[in-house]
DNA sequence: GTGGCCCTTGTCACGAATGTCATGTTAGGC
DNA sequence: GCCTAACATGACATTCGTGACAAGGGCCAC
């Protein structure tokens, strides 16, 4: 990932004020940024202005959240019981997490909640997980996220789903350690720290 | 796509009252905003100022209202067949359409193309309809959403839907005229000129 | 009904931050 | 190498935040 840097005009669009006032925020040490040789253009490196962003609790714009909040995971699975389970598991890990028990929810989850991480039952009720899998592969927003395969189908099966997309797969049943582990894998909590 | 931010004062005059009170609102939690670093200027964006009118019933100022009363229709059916008929009925009578065949794809959809109305297949597989009804109407942040559920099910059933959240029901099989009828009158077209 | 209480909103003035404009410059795309 | 759109700068106009206080309106007890 290459460091993404950002104009004043950008910056500006961005927070709904004029580029002189982002000018301004940089002269002022408020906004860490650099200047270019010839004209004397400021720039600023996306991890700066999102830091700047979280200090003064400003809104992250959609494009740039999938760079800072990666902490969340989505627990999808038609059954609660099993759903509660990995949540419960994966919350006490330090994730944060929501539950989906059918595609619509899931769906609305995952441009809402926007998580990082989804777990994904390739069972789930009229779905068939392949088209789960193409469908958010190229339509979903969330570039970043990841997918984790979790099933108590045959191990050729799970591979299929890792070649048409998945990150990684867990067969049914599992221990929990090993779950936090492949989380920790998909989604490594450290990187929350800025 | 920039998300349009507003200021204080742009508010009071769509509201018809002093910026000063706006910034009450905004101090007390019932208009959501945040602030800028250097006079602590208040900014707001549009969605969150557009839940606030609806809220709070109050009128919204001509300019947002295709933003919030748009023309986009999302038709849910897991039939191909019978979604892409809706879906060319509402597009002549000059609807923008999506389709979903299930209900992951409805729900990416819900939240990413933002319609104003929803076609709903009460039969949609591995989907309660009344679950259904239920979880977008308390999760999803489209709140000025329209459903209409289309269905082959029975009169009675259909009218337990519109009890449990839905707007209107058109029963299969259908008229387009008629059709085109429950459509404009969820969502009128001709709102959308200013 | 009437008076009092309380909450919300409007008003005013000052200081500070932000927007606007015009002009010169250059970064970026072809 | 050229051209356009974007950026920097300075001066100036505008808006905004804050605090204190006045004015409006709903509610309740009497």
């Amino acid at each position: 990932m290459s460091t993404r840097v950002l104009t004043t005009g950008e910056i500006g669009k961005y927070c709904g004020v004029h580029f002189r006032t982002v000018i301004r925020w940089i002269e002022r040490g408020e906004l860490k940024g650099y200047k270019l040789p010839g004209r004397g253009d400021h720039r600023v490196q996306l991890d700066d202005f999102l830091a700047f962003l979280r200090r003064n609790s400003m809104p992250v714009p959609p494009e740039f959240q999938t760079a800072e909040t990666n902490h969340r995971v989505l627990v999808t699975d038609d059954d609660p019981n099993m759903a509660r389970a990995i949540a419960r598991t994966l919350s006490r890990a330090g994730y944060e997490t929501r539950i989906a028990n059918d595609g619509l929810q899931a769906g609305i989850l995952l441009e809402s909640f926007k998580p990082g991480l989804m777990t994904l039952d390739l069972r789930m009720p009229g779905l068939s997980g392949f088209q789960v899998l193409e469908f958010i592969r190229e339509e979903s927003l969330q570039e970043g996220l990841k997918i984790l395969v979790v099933s108590a189908l045959e191990k050729t099966e799970l591979e299929k789903a890792v070649a048409g997309g998945a990150d990684d797969f867990l067969m049914k049943p599992f221990d929990n350690a090993y779950l936090i582990e492949k989380a920790q894998t998909l989604l490594p909590l450290a990187a929350r720290e800025g």
